[in-house]
DNA sequence: AGTCTACATGTAGGCTGTCTATACGTAGAC
DNA sequence: GTCTACGTATAGACAGCCTACATGTAGACT
């Protein structure tokens, strides 16, 4: 999968992995793999500094906790996150659309 | 549409309104927003270089022609950008088939 | 004791493609 | 002489995803 693909629409997967219950960041990762059928790897380094982002921007909230002597920050949706979710699924029909309906080149026989 | 979205999806989106035949980039603006029902406003400062990025690489060629006075330079599909553009297609297949798995968060009713 | 793997979070800096803003120029309408 | 449509092009800003690295715990195995 190539990652510039993934541009704009992190937030979306993100967020939708928190819809049904908190998780930390490495689960995250870890439902990302598992819900996609193997074929997402999203490394640390794009979905921690992401995490925080939408924690700042106010769409995530988040908190410590410490299982088995092991640290996790986990983060949870909050009632704007679980907005722009469903703004971000509307989104991602729409685009979807846009660009299926331009490389939808069907070939139109004359006639 | 987020401008961000676009990103990665830029030259499938090219290559396919080249596919029927070779248009210039002013035309190619033009097909975008006609082939998308106005959603795709993709500004000049984003078409042209991406053009001759994909020339470069060798997916386009190109020509100069004068028409009605007004220079163009029209591309075309080579071979190579002909094979790219299937390889362009089942990307954006196999693209939304995995986002969507994610962001398609079926509720799933205990038992 | 030492090594390895899984678990777990985080940052710095690179990369690259899209966008904004600007520049230049022709043709035709008004 | 001004405006709009047509037509190409570049410079620099911006942002987000990536690679690579740093740090640390727990448990298994040798």
């Amino acid at each position: 999968m190539n990652p510039d693909a993934l541009r704009g629409h992190m937030d979306a997967l993100l967020l939708s992995v928190l819809e049904r219950e908190p998780l930390h960041g490495y689960a995250i990762i870890e439902a990302l793999q598992e819900r996609s059928g193997g074929a997402l790897s999203v490394p640390t380094g794009t979905v921690y500094p992401a995490l925080r982002r939408l924690e700042r921007i106010g769409y995530l909230s988040s908190e410590w906790a410490t299982v088995g002597g092991r640290k996790r920050r986990t983060y949870r949706l909050t009632d704007a996150g679980r907005r722009q979710l469903e703004g971000e699924r509307s989104a991602w029909r729409e685009f979807t659309t846009v660009i299926g309906s331009v490389l939808r080149a069907e070939v139109r026989t004359s006639g």
